[in-house]
DNA sequence: CGCGATCTTGATAGGGTTCAAGGTCCGTGG
DNA sequence: CCACGGACCTTGAACCCTATCAAGATCGCG
């Protein structure tokens, strides 16, 4: 079941199958969620951890006006709140944007591993590192690209990341947010967002249809984005 | 010399005195970086991590076209590049905002403390994982806020930030970022940048001469902001 | 005192939000 | 099987925010 996280980080390091076994052992117990629900809620303090096995999930800030901003998408293979087992307090929301199932690790037993595994700990400290990662190529689009660029960057990031947990097929990926769920990824008003997206069609660089998002053309759109895949650490190495 | 970092560490749970031996004999090395000058470069894979003693850095990451966006901003007692020990290549450079003095401390003796000191590594780990928290509340900030209820959160938690690591003095802080820096920082044109403060400064929220900032009215700056701290992680307890 | 860096202000143009309305798609119930 | 409703997408128009260009003022250092 967790076989989505295994690929995510055998894409980094070589895991022992000591590692693997200890994993699952961990993360044996499994929860759904529909579309639109909370999987974790802000200001909450969750006993657990949330890995995603499939599905998208966000995490999401209210500001007092009712807007919505998305500081991270989640795809299968990411620990959402792993983060939540030493920071104790979610400082913001996760939700679901597909329907999704998940799989639970329980925080003392994340700490054990820390305890005794520390080549595992490493692994699971870079999960988070790299998705601190993302977070701060997100602010360079954000605050300094063109809008097309910005969806053309988080584009390409996604089918990198999909690429990595076997989500893709061919140029394709299935993209379950609406327009208006992407408008808050990227801070944009929807009517914008929704400008942005049919320019990108005109353009003739991606495809967007039935939830279905294909690249027709990559080496156009991640020049447009200047997508530099070092940032997701996608090689094997020892950490 | 490595106080700050101690004082951040402990306003999130107890060291033990073997711990804070430890970390002082791991950051022994010192250096001193002019202000401007890169203290790591964007690309490299660096042996050893900094500790910032004293001065302001930055993150950044520079476009195409010779644009910057700063994507976090370092303070004494921040370790700017820890994550690197186990990213191994840096995705961004880190720059001096001002004279710097910095503790280095070699890769291979912060694996060792993974190895052998694992409360230590939590803590360490939950220290990437704040820097993680900040980056996110600045997407909230870039995404939904307008131009002056982002400076207004910066500030609100430079302060807090600074506080910490007792570098304020009453409502005051020394802060040595130019306009067009700070500009980087938000993602705005140096000219709007400039007109934003300028609007603070009437406003009777803040006052920003000589390098020096005051909080002039902290209860309007931090309403603007929407500013909860809970994401600083400001408290002590057992991680 | 002079020079470079930084700050400030004005004017213009372009990008993005908001308001408004109509269109499309799909699931549900009569 | 068709009508209806809701969610989502699309387009137009007016207004506002922000970038850019340009110039002048101020600060701080040698």
């Amino acid at each position: 079941m967790i076989d989505p996280l295994f690929k995510n980080l055998e894409h980094r390091d070589v895991l022992s199958a000591d590692e693997r076994t200890l994993l699952q052992k961990v993360l044996r117990k499994e929860r759904r969620f529909a579309k639109g629900e909370d999987i974790v809620a802000d200001g909450s303090r969750p006993g657990t951890s949330t890995l995603i096995v499939e599905g998208f999930a966000a995490r999401y800030k209210l500001t007092e006006d009712g807007t919505r901003q998305i500081t991270a998408l989640h795809v299968p293979g990411d620990f959402v709140d792993l983060h939540a087992f030493m920071m104790k307090t979610m400082d913001h929301g996760i939700v679901a944007l597909s329907p999704c199932r998940v799989a639970l690790a329980e925080h003392p037993e994340l700490k054990a591993i820390t305890e005794n595994a520390p080549h595992l700990s490493r692994m699971l400290w870079l999960d988070t590192l790299i998705h601190g990662s993302i977070t701060r190529s997100w602010i360079v689009a954000m605050g300094r690209r063109s809008k097309s660029s910005h969806l053309a960057h988080i584009l390409c990031e996604l089918y990198s990341r999909l690429k990595v947990v076997d989500r893709v097929d061919g140029q394709s990926f299935a993209f379950p947010l609406s327009q208006g769920e992407m408008a808050d990824v990227m801070g944009l008003s929807l009517v914008h967002m929704n400008r942005v997206i049919q320019t990108m069609r005109r353009e003739g660089l991606i495809s967007w249809v039935n939830q279905i998002i294909t690249i027709l053309d990559w080496d156009r759109l991640s020049s447009l984005a200047e997508f530099d895949p070092l940032y997701l650490n996608l090689w094997v190495e020892p950490r």
